[in-house]
DNA sequence: TTGTGTGGTTGCAATATTAAACCTGATGCT
DNA sequence: AGCATCAGGTTTAATATTGCAACCACACAA
């Protein structure tokens, strides 16, 4: 009677939730990508219980979306930053924060705007676009199966 | 010792996991925006018990994700489909999707991809762009404190 | 070497998730 | 109309996860 994993699911939707999907992760990797790095700066930051700060940055540290290294100041303590990996996050995490720019009830609520360090101006919405350059809403998409390519192999092997 | 509500938070990423950023929410989502409207379609489909569906749908109907419309086929039952607001999800839909084709372990495993409907070619990553439109990275950006513009109201009642 | 801050672990109470049984109104069949 | 069945839930009880607080070990500073 576990919590359900999604990590075998086919839709890569669900197999990104499966990964960083909970209360938590998210907002640890917000924290990671503005710059935290010790236990007690993200403590401190989200005001969350411990003991689940110190699951949540181990399945984190397990799954590659952070790694710990020697704490930068000199000191015998360790650091959690984030990998490659991890900083791929940061689109979804734009997308988040646009999403309630966007829908929020309460905007006055919203602390920050995302600029850009070169202008200092707001950033533009992230874009979607085909690959003749046109911009695509929700509409203009579909699935398609995944070609086979590599899977071909199991084929042939079988 | 309720789970921590993010609602009143001022981080516009921690306003939107408060909305969706549970479990199953953003599954619900996504099967709406692949067009599944009634209960039983998310069930089948998510293989969720059916009690937390049902909270999970109310939920999302209560916050203007969703809404309820009389069924398509003439039928006495309702149907449950995305409101604008639940339709402004889709970019946060396909940040997760284009992380887990770049990052995934198994990508073999993916099922789809997306394309764009009128040509059938796979779209392009997000793009996130300056106002004067060149690409942004992460490092790019930064974030600095919302203008206060009606903010002020609050400062000039006081 | 005594004290304090950092980074956890452990135990317990509260809450959330799950599966399965149950219920109710709508639909279909005759 | 009468009966069976289906869609869409609610209820119940077991299990898992969360949150809090107390505790602990090591690093570091005096």
């Amino acid at each position: 009677m576990k919590r359900t994993s999604l990590a075998g699911d086919s839709c890569p939707v669900a197999r990104a939730l499966d990964v960083f999907g909970d209360w938590w992760s998210l907002l640890i990797i917000r924290d990671a990508s503005l710059g935290r790095r010790r236990f007690g700066e993200f403590q401190a930051s989200l005001g969350l219980a411990k003991n689940i700060l110190a699951t949540r940055l181990r399945t984190l540290v397990e799954r590659g979306i952070l790694k710990t290294v020697p704490a930068s100041d000199g000191s015998a303590y360790q650091e959690y930053v984030l990998t490659p990996k991890g900083h791929g996050i940061f689109p979804i995490l734009v997308a988040l924060r646009q999403w309630t720019e966007e829908f929020d009830e309460h905007p006055d609520e919203i602390a920050t705007v995302m600029v850009d360090r070169d202008k200092g101006k707001p950033v533009k919405k992230l874009a979607l676009l085909s690959q003749d350059g046109r911009v695509l809403g929700a509409a203009d998409t579909t699935l398609k199966p995944r070609p086979a390519a590599k899977r071909a192999r199991r084929l042939v092997t079988a």
